[in-house]
DNA sequence: TATGTTGCGTAACATGCGTTATGCCCTATA
DNA sequence: TATAGGGCATAACGCATGTTACGCAACATA
């Protein structure tokens, strides 16, 4: 296994062995991952890893810094392309929830893991913890809501978010859909989706709710 | 080093290891849990080990089974002894949150990361988290909310504790008190408590409210 | 065509793991 | 006091891990 290859059907850069410890971080946990497993996955070796990466080390390094920015910059590009309202803004934060394509809870969840029995992930987790929680502190506050109002808000909304992905609850789509207008009553005190009465109609008007811009992550490098 | 002592002075039955295990793996996870580490911190070896235990995994059932019992039976004592008004219902499952000498978040936090890499930690965590979600089912039920308001209720208000111990949250005991009326505002919609102006006030609220009761957890043995 | 360097594969090393075989010491029983 | 067996410690086995030393093949350059 792992045959000598011409040069040029190799394609072994840094970002081979990173995607594969994602999947592995994801799929089994920190524990889960090892060098040999890695190099068997990317068609490689162990000698060959280290021709990229100085150590194991330096490759979960740019995996948590992957994870910073892959995680929360669809968050930032929906908000901010929603405006000034903060109705419109809560509706762009749960769009994004709802799009699993652009954000990974179980990412989410595999690096709150990993913070337990590693310092550095978890340094790296809770700055982007406070970004995030301070990303709908604000919100809040567009909604109307007030100083420990507006805080304790952001801080249960996040909190909820987070039990949800770590709970793994598997409801189908269609129950979750139809929880989002009574979720948001609880979360922001408004009724404005309750009367939306089938699970099409909810994913409806998530489904044009996606936009571009700038994006966020960079400010977790050592 | 581990010599041998006088059998009297010796006192090495399950619940020593299992003790070891606990502490073990609330402080680094299970990844932490070593033989050789375990038996260093009861004062034997690994060979004393296998005299209580046939292998690692019954002991480490075993764990799942002290988790499920010490971190669940609390919560049913004191809603239990609360009566049936749902407001003090409500009060007592909050006053065991506050009390974190009956139950612990961070072996709650272990036991999440664990069932992530053990198929069968998963399934007593399934088990006693749908216990969980009911119970507080009944208490927003008794609160007078109904069909999927109650259910929501129910989840949102188990999100937010899970969320809340996942993030570690480090804020003073005082702020944390201050918040708790607006969190009751938000998850039951009952202004009772913003009346409370000081950190005391909410803490002598919560000072009497400890009952006693029936318990649960055995429901998960094999 | 000859040479030097890049990009790996191969194989070995030290370490730590769960588990087991063996035997000694201590206590209970007669 | 003699004997049987319970309750350990000791040491080793087999395996998986991160890391490193070494060598070979493919390409760039001359």
């Amino acid at each position: 296994m792992a045959e000598r290859k011409p040069r040029k059907d190799r394609n072994l850069d840094k970002a081979s062995w990173i995607l594969a410890a994602r999947k592995t971080l994801i799929e089994k946990g920190i524990a889960g991952i090892s060098l040999r497993q890695l190099a068997e996955d990317v068609g490689a070796t162990t000698g060959a890893f280290y021709w990229q990466f100085a150590n194991l080390e330096e490759l979960l390094e740019d995996v948590r810094l992957d994870w910073a920015q892959r995680n929360t910059a669809p968050f930032t590009r929906a908000i901010e392309a929603a405006g000034d309202d903060g109705w419109e803004q809560y509706l762009a934060y749960v769009g994004v929830l709802l799009n699993e394509e652009e954000y990974s809870p179980q990412y989410d969840n595999a690096i709150r893991d990993w913070a337990h029995s590693s310092k550095r992930t978890a340094e790296v987790l809770k700055e982007i913890e406070a970004f995030r929680i301070q990303q709908l502190l604000k919100v809040f506050l567009a909604l109307g809501f007030t100083d420990r109002a507006a805080q304790v808000r952001a801080y249960v909304t996040y909190f909820h978010q987070t039990g949800y992905n770590a709970m793994q609850v598997s409801e189908p789509r269609e129950e979750r859909l139809m929880n989002i207008p009574f979720y948001a009553e609880v979360l922001t005190n408004r009724t404005d989706l309750l009367g939306l009465k089938s699970a099409e109609a909810v994913s409806d008007l998530f489904a044009k709710r996606l936009g571009g811009g700038p994006d966020i992550g960079a400010s977790v490098a050592k």
